[in-house]
DNA sequence: CAACCGCCCTGGGTGC
DNA sequence: TGCACCCAGGGCGGTT
């Protein structure tokens, strides 16, 4: 599930093989990727042959791709999105989505996706404070990696919500690019429960939080982030390389490894969430 | 406006 | 062996 080491580590890649190449042959094979295209597959197609890239950007977890006439190719991996650089030649992945043909004789971007909650739109920029982002990552808030990220501003806000820690976490109109893993790990790692209401936290508690997320993140990024220099590889981060450095995600009844209590799961908007009950106690326990 | 819920989508895994 | 069901979850549209 790509958060935004994993989108990263995809653009990164895309960076490496097809700055300054100019599209041609484009195939959408799926209409659902495509659905936030106003036109449909023909005009995200029609806009798409002839440009030439100039810039990958990326804003959390979300991904584009400056074209020469300023309008940008907007990628979203979702949860099982993946673009993968192949030749045109190679046989076509089982959930291949859409393919991206260049001019030249150099290897196809490759969109594929299985579960399709991802997809790509090509869009216009517009000038924010920030510089020029796609229309409709302009509502997005900076990620924690981003030069103009700041703590001051986010701890401010965050604690003017009235919400649960880790719902203001994955709400990316607050801050960008953590998902379920990287929020359950942040919130182990600075011993919160993911209810914990935000105005009661202090500012420090903030930042440590937010620190320990962006922590995280670097070391996966760091494990994740030279899988691309070879050609043709896989550009996904779907690898499972973090899965070991995992403490509290996806460990459902192994010790905590500050205390040993087993860790505990819990439903929670639609999802799961692992923390450990001793270390990270509910608020309605410290309340009573 | 803030907060929050349900839905979209597919395939791997599980239990009967 | 087959089938029903559960689960993964980011983002958006809608409701309260």
């Amino acid at each position: 599930m790509p958060e935004l080491p994993e989108v990263e580590v995809v653009r990164r890649g895309i960076a490496a093989h097809a700055l300054g190449r100019t599209l041609d042959r484009i195939v959408v094979h799926h209409p659902r990727p495509v659905r936030r295209q106003a036109g449909g597959a023909d005009e995200f197609a029609a806009r798409l042959r002839g440009r030439t890239i100039v810039e990958a950007r990326r804003r959390g977890k979300f991904l584009w791709l400056v074209l020469d006439d300023e309008q940008a190719l907007l990628v979203h991996l979702g949860m099982s999105g993946q673009v993968l650089v192949q030749p045109s030649e190679a046989p076509y992945e089982r959930h291949l989505r859409i393919e991206l043909g260049f001019n030249d004789s150099g290897p196809d971007l490759r969109f594929v996706d299985m579960r399709m909650f991802g997809g790509m739109t090509v869009v216009e920029q517009r000038p924010t404070v920030h510089g020029l982002v796609p229309d409709p990552v302009a509502h997005i808030a900076l990620d924690p990696l981003d030069e103009n990220f700041s703590l001051d501003e986010l701890a401010r806000r965050l604690r003017a919500r009235h919400t649960g820690i880790k719902r203001a976490l994955l709400d990316q109109t607050l801050i960008s690019g953590i998902g379920n893993i990287y929020a359950d790990e942040a919130l182990w790692q600075a011993r919160l429960h993911y209810d914990r209401p935000t105005e009661k936290l202090s500012r420090a508690k903030v930042f440590e939080v937010v620190e320990e997320a962006c922590t995280v993140m670097l070391g996966a990024l760091d494990q994740g982030g030279t899988s691309f220099d070879a050609l043709y590889v896989n550009v996904n981060g779907q690898s499972g390389y973090f899965d070991r450095r995992l403490r509290a995600y996806g460990q459902e009844g192994r010790p905590c490894e500050r205390c040993g209590t087993p860790i505990r799961r819990e439903h929670f908007m639609n999802r799961s969430s692992f923390f450990c009950p001793r270390c990270q106690p509910s608020p309605r326990v410290r309340r009573a």
